[in-house]
DNA sequence: TTTCTATTTTAGGCATGTCTAAAAATTATT
DNA sequence: AATAATTTTTAGACATGCCTAAAATAGAAA
């Protein structure tokens, strides 16, 4: 059984290296977790123990087939939770990730399983990103892509942002950019790839900063 | 903010003595909490510091205001997760304990006036207790009283189960007993209490350990 | 009232998870 | 290649929440 920073801490490692690619290294996770390296160091050394991470000192550690198995496992309840708390509670989906980070600690397979089928085994959260299935399986790929590499002219629909920040999503919110929402792209800038877009007439202008953020849907 | 396990503690301090009448005894919350009575007194200092309760060297403690309203809170919580977990998800109310045990400690205010009121604001939970509102009220008093004080041909309805070991509640959903269940009582043993009780024709024998533990409403 | 018994508290220890400060290893710079 | 800068680890400390064993207190019995 993991305690709530073990938990943490693969969730974590996770994040900043779900592909599996390269070492996580200890001062990355600090700054991730707001604690500090020693601090890190330490339970690099007892997750390693139990298995959940190969680690060698000075390296950097990644996550063995049971850390990853785990930290799915986590992700999953994170976002089945704010599904839940966007679709049946009625939150914004700027106040969700706080509440989430706490439920996902929850532990209890038929609790996840049985919100699944109740919110209809979703596959994406109120922010776009996938949900992974109760065997760690995440949907099929698809043709999403970001709001920076789309084309004048051609319409799209909002699937996820990629920035959990609330300050951010509220904005978002503000200009009716919301998960769903279908707008034309209508000037693409050169000099600093900022945009314009229309929304039921309304011309709005995205920074490059913005666009980067926001994965689309291309409808036409 | 309070710790999971000093929330604990104010919760079963409050179970073993929500009227408020006595004191507590160190060894009394040791046993209902799992722990060493060593442990209890290092804690109750520590609440008593916080102003969570008085206490007063080898005489017992007892809530205060403070301390009361954060156990009602905390029973609030526990209640309300496990109507969602019975009505919502399915489970079984023998099964909704753990769970609820785990989901009463999760910080969020607005999480928990949205989810009474998604549940509509239930008075009851699965097991019959009553549900305190966000300001700490209980509903109204009824006329429930203990099946163990019946009288031999009126009619009942089940209205709450005063003891949450699964086995019990297993037993009592096994022979039809469960929330809202009509019976009628047919005979009362005088000399060991125990009691005959027909449901749809059927006649059941009901040991008095179980009639005490069981509340009813009468119904003629 | 004194003694016995049960309860409660104290004292000291341990695991978890964090910290600071100093030492060690790695990486970058000259 | 040697030195400087950065990253990482170690060492030692502290708070929380628990434990055991021993001492103190309260309540009951003689």
């Amino acid at each position: 059984m993991l305690s709530q920073s073990e938990e943490n801490y693969l969730k974590a490692i996770y994040a900043l290296n779900f592909d599996s690619r390269s070492l996580v290294a200890t001062n990355d996770l600090a700054f991730k977790l707001n604690t500090k390296a020693s601090s890190v160091t330490d339970m690099l050394k007892k997750l390693a123990d139990k298995n959940y991470l190969s680690y060698q000192k000075y390296q950097g550690c990644s996550l063995t087939p049971l850390g990853l198995s785990k930290a799915i496992a986590i992700v999953r309840k994170h976002r089945l939770w704010e599904v839940f708390l966007v679709d049946k509670l009625n939150f914004g989906w700027e106040d969700v990730h706080e509440i989430a980070e706490q439920l996902e600690h929850i532990q209890s397979n038929a609790l996840v399983d049985r919100l699944a089928d109740f919110l209809g085994n979703p596959q994406y959260d109120p922010h776009g990103d996938p949900i992974p299935n109760s065997k760690g399986v995440f949907p099929l790929e698809n043709e999403f892509h970001l709001l920076s590499e789309s084309s004048v002219n051609c319409q799209y629909q909002i699937m996820g942002v990629k920035d959990g920040d609330p300050i951010f999503l509220k904005y978002l919110s503000g200009i009716q950019f919301v998960l769903g929402t279908v707008f034309t792209v209508t000037t693409i800038f050169e000099f600093d790839n900022s945009i314009i877009i229309s929304i039921n007439d309304n011309q709005i202008q995205l920074s490059d900063h913005v666009a980067r953020r926001i994965t689309v849907k291309p409808l036409s």
